[in-house]
DNA sequence: CGAAACGCCTATTGGGTGATAGAAAAAATC
DNA sequence: GATTTTTTCTATCACCCAATAGGCGTTTCG
């Protein structure tokens, strides 16, 4: 039993953090329950019963891994809202923003979209609140732009919400697997539908949000670009 | 080994099928790897043994459950794109389409979407096939709509399909548990959001698909509803 | 009626699974 | 270099699970 540790507990964070990634890409690859932990000490090169000096449980390792995976969503779409700019900007930022994760982070966001729900009760919860909460933001900005008249005051900002989430995790799901989907272009077409729609507008030409350099990751050189779809 | 049947193949229907959807109700609540094939003869109340009488193995359920799960899916949304109307009203019909399962086959459209991976090689190539085959005729009506001046030009049509398909199946997962959104409402939300956006649009007003009462389930009295949303 | 097929049962098995106990190696600390 | 702590190992267990074998009552139908 490790007695207690210095007062900044600097307790050994590499080897742990391997061990995470690990469940998390196994996880994500053959589904929590389909995945053994003898498939995630495989992918460490180490043995089964060895795993079991990082984690009590494989729940727990769950656990872990959508903990992780919410990450700091929730703050960056905070400092988001809380920003100035108008609501297609803040739309734009957050799809951005929502979908960045999915390159460095894929494992670990797919085991929270599709394991989450094999929690047990008390994290699922604690994770569930989470999510919620990150949603209320969303909610809160889309509220906004239409008190701002920014927004269609039609429009069913709970339901707006939902769909807006739904479409970017389903992103989450065929990223990678879709090809000529770099994630520039995914977040401009997203973000393209969810501000202006497919229709071609009655009046005038389409907004594109004014300024949109949030993160800077993409290259977005041209301002759109068309593609012949499949060779 | 049973010999050759009648002409017509009179087979028992009735009691194979309440043994797929009790597997489907089951995979659908635990996840195919996580729900045995207890948990499904517990749902029947008959043995565990018992099932292997109506399929050959675990795998095979999951199999049957996908196949059914596409349904007609192909065929109304085929018809729909081959029918006559303007793009806006298309996507809207398809939408109300895509929909329309997540009452009655709410539990096969869940395994199809979140279970559909773990089925083997074979039956997955078939399953991906019809699935990628629905994604072409939505893909098509969005490609007519661009070409006939409906649609926004610069939308590349595969991304804004899969953000599509994304949004309505994400509404599989949360219909159900979440208050105030009756199907009318997300389908009239969804099909707003689909072509007009969530943007005031900068002259005139958004314009509705023209004709929308193909299902005739939603309520639809007023044009549109304001919900005050959670109580 | 009587044979065949149907629908479900009991009993069982072989293998995989999560988890524990305790020793041994490796690293850190003094 | 000895001691302590960290990390991994071997060995094992109790349990669950998918699947098989074969029997038994019931229905179908010539």
């Amino acid at each position: 039993m490790p007695p207690v540790r210095g007062p900044r507990a600097a307790r050994p964070r590499r080897r742990a953090d391997e061990i995470i990634d690990a469940a998390a890409a196994v996880f994500a690859e053959r589904g929590y329950h389909g995945a053994s932990t003898q498939d995630v000490a495989d992918h460490l090169g180490m043995r089964q019963a060895s795993l079991y000096y990082y984690f009590p449980s494989k729940e727990s390792a769950l656990e872990q891994v959508c903990l992780r995976s919410v990450g700091d969503f929730l703050e960056r779409a905070q400092a988001i809202a809380n920003g100035s700019g108008g609501s297609a900007d803040k739309l734009a930022a957050i799809i951005r923003s929502h979908l960045a994760p999915v390159e460095e982070r894929g494992a670990y966001v797919r085991c929270f979209l599709r394991e989450r729900r094999f929690l047990p009760r008390e994290s699922a919860r604690r994770i569930g609140r989470v999510a919620r909460r990150y949603e209320h933001i969303l909610q809160s900005v889309i509220e906004a732009g239409i008190a701002a008249g920014e927004l269609r005051r039609d429009l069913d900002p709970r339901l707006a919400t939902l769909a807006l989430v739904g479409m970017c995790n389903a992103a989450m799901e065929w990223y990678g697997r879709e090809p000529n989907a770099p994630l520039g272009l995914i977040v401009e077409v997203f973000t393209g539908l969810a501000i202006s729609g497919m229709a071609v507008p009655r009046h005038g030409r389409p907004r594109p949000p004014s300024g949109n350099r949030a993160t800077g990751s993409g290259g977005r050189a041209g301002s759109r670009q068309r593609r012949q779809s499949r060779g």
